[in-house]
DNA sequence: TTGCGTGCAAAGGTTTTGCATGGCA
DNA sequence: TGCCATGCAAAACCTTTGCACGCAA
């Protein structure tokens, strides 16, 4: 998937190389700051937000909007294209779980059909617990 | 469903009452504010992010977060227990719409037996695009 | 050289907290 | 009367924006 950007920086690959290596674990903008901060190579809070948008724009990462206390995560997609599977939070943990299955491409049939309501997969997140956490 | 609270004041039964009103309606802090100020009968932000969080935590009263500029959102799930019905937030209109229907109820034990994901009816929502916005 | 990307600082908005006062039981 | 709820103000927090400088092409 071609970024959007017509200069490709360093800051920028750093990035998004960052997020490709952790497809399926969810940041804050926060929890991204620190790493590179960590790394010894810091990125300025408006540069990782503005690269963040960007990306998600750009279908490559997508946003969720509830990470603690009110503020947006960021997650690799992988190089699926969007809308072929479908993401699980876990509230305890706060893994994400995704799902690939028959069964939610039906539901989407079903709100579509019988409801009239044209499904987002990217945006929706269905939150609950996952296995591990149930057991513990 | 009992409040926790221990002493019943009139503000808090304003707050209910206006939320019990309007049922399936998600209002921001904000909004309800701003409502209860044109009333001529204003409460303070911080009593009612107090009360929300009391009516949360009691059950009556669901928190999804994603209004218009990461926001918190409250409506009154009306006197149905959790997990009877779903709900879809129109991305454009920003209107809630309420399912009760089997096909969701499946995808329940689906998501259970197959994949040991305990779904959490309460705080999921599922985004996309309605009926009447897909026409327009 | 042109113009986008970056960082710093400041502003914006939402939510939380401290403290003195008012109201319920 | 005791204690909780309220309101005001200030703080904390996340995110966005303005501006000057640095870097890619």
């Amino acid at each position: 998937m071609a970024e959007k950007t017509l200069y490709r920086t360093r800051t920028q690959k750093s990035l998004l190389d960052y997020l490709k290596a952790t497809p399926g674990i969810h940041h804050t903008a926060a929890e991204i700051k620190a790493y590179f901060d960590a790394q010894q190579q810091p990125i300025g809070t408006a540069t990782i937000y503005r690269q963040l948008e960007r990306f998600v724009e750009d279908g490559c990462i997508q946003k969720y909007t509830l990470g603690p206390g009110n503020c947006a995560c960021y997650t690799f997609s992988g190089d699926q294209l969007p809308g072929t599977h479908f993401h699980c939070k876990c509230e305890v943990c706060g893994r994400i779980i995704h799902l690939d299955c028959d069964e939610l491409r039906e539901l989407n049939e079903h709100l579509q059909k019988e409801h009239g309501f044209s499904w987002d997969f990217g945006r929706t997140v269905f939150y609950g617990i996952c296995d591990q956490c149930q057991k513990a």
